[in-house]
DNA sequence: CAGTGTGAAGTTGTTCACAGCA
DNA sequence: TGCTGTGAACAACTTCACACTG
């Protein structure tokens, strides 16, 4: 017998879960013009939606709107940043410094999103104790003593696609919770072990799609 | 009335394209590793998928398998290939050349995949002429001469989140058909054109939410 | 049998319709 | 009247059940 993964909170759809970020992006850029408050068809002419879907999806979070006014930006920023634990610091290790995973370290949003990069590994020595904004980057073998001194909870991966197991295994190995994959490989992990796959190459292949049938 | 967009292909289900990918990827990798033929369920172990999604999804395709012995690995990669346009060069012009934009330009797998990127545009002086792996970087204001010359269908933007949509609508009065926007911000396109949002901020929710429900 | 292939059933997610409120 | 909020209808997607094939 199947029951709905409960991994998500309070079973929020995995698709409200998704579009949360935006919102909240959204929010803060109406914040910054001064905008107190915002209706649902506001939010949803912006993200070309159906108003329904954006009430429904901003009720998961327990925001509440007034009648007449809409929701206030303030409230929907702080509920929304809770309701996604982006507020609550989480640290995560790299692995594999290469152009896109010096993208990400460098890269302010994510920390602004509550994920601290601690540490970085690679096996080029020619990255090998360089520190990129304030990142340590060590050899693959310090992972062993360096996640029994400073532990992280999450590793992602930007290695090249060939590597992406082994270093998984050795993340899982050494008690990480979750890997973020950003190779085209498909990694396998113990089912406890969280894993989110970012392919850009899904959206590469929409897009083509949809170029080759206008 | 609301009909199907048929912008997918066939009406293959969104979520079956977005898959797609990473099944390639696999099968490449199983080609270099000289494997010949490969059954559904072991394609569903290794994604932990149900068989017969896998099914439904080559099934899109057109790819045919042979019972007992499953789907040759060639004729799917062949196949998957052809039915993504992965094999159909598109130009594309990328905007903002900071450590993503220069991490895209630098993937070799777009390029694998179809897209060239064949110029960069940037407001600052520090990157405008440089060359980053063939790729020129120009000034914004070139764009317009250079869309004449040679034009490109998809923008690239890898901008700070506000200078998002004044690039977006540059593109598109330049005759940009399709905007892949990597700001976290929501653009606003006219709607023949086509937009694709790639956020980690989604991806990233993702994972926090499960890791604080485990 | 071990596997593909497919229509039907079930589940999840979205949109509709309307109640309630200021 | 304009907007939130919600249960019901609908649509999309996934899984099940089973026929078929070598």
């Amino acid at each position: 017998m199947k029951v709905r993964s409960n991994n998500t909170a309070h079973n929020v759809p995995l698709p409200t879960l998704r579009r949360l970020p935006g919102y909240l992006s959204f929010f803060k850029a109406l914040k910054i013009n001064g905008v107190e408050h915002v209706s649902s068809s506001r939010i949803a002419a912006t993200f070309k939606m159906d108003p329904t879907l954006i009430t429904k999806d901003l009720s998961y979070t327990g925001v509440k709107g007034r009648t007449k006014v809409g929701y206030n930006v303030d409230q929907l920023i702080q509920t929304i940043v809770n309701f996604l634990d982006f507020n609550t610091r989480v640290n995560a290790y790299l692995f594999g410094v290469g152009n896109l995973g010096r993208a990400l370290i460098n890269y302010e949003g994510l920390n602004d999103y509550g994920l601290d990069i601690i540490a970085g590994f690679d096996v080029d020595p020619g990255v090998i104790n360089a520190t990129i904004k304030g990142v340590k980057i060590y050899p693959l073998d310090a992972f062993r003593d360096l996640s029994l001194q400073t532990p992280a909870r999450i590793a992602i991966v930007t290695t090249p696609p060939v590597s992406a197991q082994e270093v998984a295994d050795l993340a899982v190995a050494w008690g990480i919770r979750a890997i973020w994959n950003f190779t085209p490989q498909s990694i396998k992990v113990p089912k406890n072990i969280i894993l989110e796959n970012t392919s850009i190459y899904s959206d590469l292949a929409v897009i083509l799609n949809r170029l080759n049938n206008e």
